[in-house]
DNA sequence: GATGAATGAGTCTTCATTCAT
DNA sequence: CATGAATGAAGACTCATTCAT
């Protein structure tokens, strides 16, 4: 009934010897979901992996798709954050390409196995998007509003660019980090960068950045 | 273990009702794992959904996974076939990035659910590409290096380019028909042959074309 | 209905060639059943193994179990006709156990699979009984039988001591062709029969062997 | 991969109705497996039998195998407890064969179901011997050649004579529990025990002892 | 007679979830 | 709060048996 939320995210000051049990199981289910994949993971797993008990996991978690929810969540709100960072909201539209493809590949080099949760789509889609309606991708939305309006990005539908550039970056993550282990890192985010500013930057603007 | 593929052998001409049993399966196959997911879907459910015994499924594919691989092989191969089309091979390449992606839409739009099976990634990814080795997008690689030798396209590495192209366009076809079950087609096909265009072809190209 | 035994056993003079169906099926089966298991082997190997196809091997037998029961009765029936050969018959009673034993063991020699056969017994003990009456041990129990009235064997109960017999034997040969493989052969023949002649045969004759 | 045995750690004195939920299931696993044979008993059963959920069968055992293994090594030691009595070491060994036979008899009264498991042959013979190495047959070549050294008996291989004198015993407990259902009981016992003192004992104490 | 594709009941096994301690 | 033993529904897969050709 009470959905799982029980322990509050906010640390009163003075109590963080207390690791939050929340995060240490979410921790421990991100590794597993990503590695193995969500169906392939136990419950007993994460909990094992948690250093908790199978209980203490429900205690926290309504359900395993609950769990997965928070992961998740978690992982989207840790790549907003990165968005919203002053350094970038500083830089100018048309050169926020680099910085923002550089931070996610790092992100996922950290953390290998993010990079699949960025694209977990199929079965539980339906259920996402009730709940967090593809947050990065909104986020990305607003980006290209605000670029389009400061004149530095081509016209362009910008829900439509923001699913294709998820698209993008997602599938050159997955081939990098997941297929090919990391070795041409530089080389993709080379490419995407270059595909992203091929397409949305104004020309006008490619030319002075001596594309 | 099981080999004979049990296909009649008089096959007489005229006789065509005799649906091929191994296709009828991978076709209810096909439905169900992209429409609730592979994990999610029982074999029970694929023998019900082709009108055949669960002993049956099991009489044309080794497990529940060698299912998967010929519905993705089979899906590969239509897409394939599209590519080689003498159409497609006759348009200069420039101008090839229109009859491809509204080729895949439209191959998508009658087979909603063939979509996921492009980006089916996690978990069996490992095992696929030891298979099939991710055929597609190799093919993409082709053509890519072909229209860069022929001077239609800008210097892009002709593999990642590959890899995000598939991204993008996989990413649109999940968001327009699983997430808003077709909706914005046109939208995105455009925006989809937008991005490709402005980021692959080369610009005193694109001027001529108009763009 | 019909209870599978459509195929005459006696073959016609000039129709020899055609080498007995039921025969074939019934030397694969008996190999399967005592190198695996009669649980464990499936009527598609048998069939596979006698290299015809499953529906022929209903055709000689009604099910699984009445294959199983044509396999043993076989082999009892070789054992039994060993039994009866001449030599034997023409043999006194206290100087049989030596040949008896002896044949026994070349016979398993021959064909080791045959060996866990004699012992067959949980499961389908129950059925057996109504079928073949375990007719090695009632041919034992009758030699013993005359044995005694011939004066050889000293005074025990035939039956009981046909089933220890018939047990002792099976045991050496389980152990010797089974478990070790056929190493001691010659060790286990002359312990049997030291066993069966201390035990059965009367004191008397006894010394007169030089026992 | 499950390890814990559960079985709780508080096992305060006067908790006995707490019954070790492992032996539980263990017995009912025997009397099923002995009465209607491994392959032919399911899971489900035992665990009805043993009146708990099939889970908790796979909680104390990792798979069907492992239950009878673990059900067999129950029997072995039952039955090797026996052997190691002190009223039974301090009898000579001459006269030991009536002690241990009526034993073995009088174990098998009880629990019928157990005859069989001393004969478990085929199939999995070979994965037992790995483990348990024939515990029993083991225990009583170890006493053959004490009687040996011991001058009680004659000269036989201690081995063979083993393997021998169990197929003996056994093939009377099948016979006389599992066939004639407990009939004859006092006559196998005699006879089994009369085969035994007449194969093994030196002539001079038999002849002491009356036989 | 002979074939072997098709059947589907039945098996072992897993794992999310609960609840008594 | 925490625990982890117990549960049992559900899934993948097997195989004896049938029957149209």
């Amino acid at each position: 009934m009470i959905s799982g939320f029980g322990k509050p995210r906010w640390n009163e000051p003075g109590k963080e010897a207390d690791v939050d049990k929340r995060q240490l199981i979410m921790d421990a289910a991100r590794e597993l979901f990503t590695t193995k994949g969500y169906e392939t993971t136990t419950m007993s797993e994460v909990a094992r992996k948690a250093g908790v008990a199978v209980g203490t996991v429900y205690l926290y978690f309504k359900n395993k798709n609950d769990l997965l929810y928070g992961v998740k969540e978690d992982w989207d709100n840790e790549f907003l954050k990165f968005m919203a960072r002053p350094e970038i909201q500083a830089t100018p539209h048309h050169l926020r390409a680099r910085p923002l493809v550089e931070a996610v590949f790092m992100l996922c080099e950290q953390q290998t196995d993010m990079v699949q949760l960025m694209g977990m789509q199929p079965e539980m889609v339906g259920e996402w998007h009730t709940h967090d309606g593809g947050t990065v991708q909104a986020a990305l939305q607003v980006m290209f509003d605000e670029a389009q309006a400061a004149g530095a990005f081509r016209e362009v539908d910008s829900k439509a660019a923001a699913v294709i550039a998820y698209g993008m970056v997602n599938q050159a993550l997955i081939q990098c980090f997941v297929i090919e282990e990391g070795k041409d890192e530089a080389l993709y985010i080379e490419t995407v960068i270059d595909a992203l500013e091929q397409w949305l930057v104004r020309p006008e603007l490619l030319a002075e950045m001596g594309r």
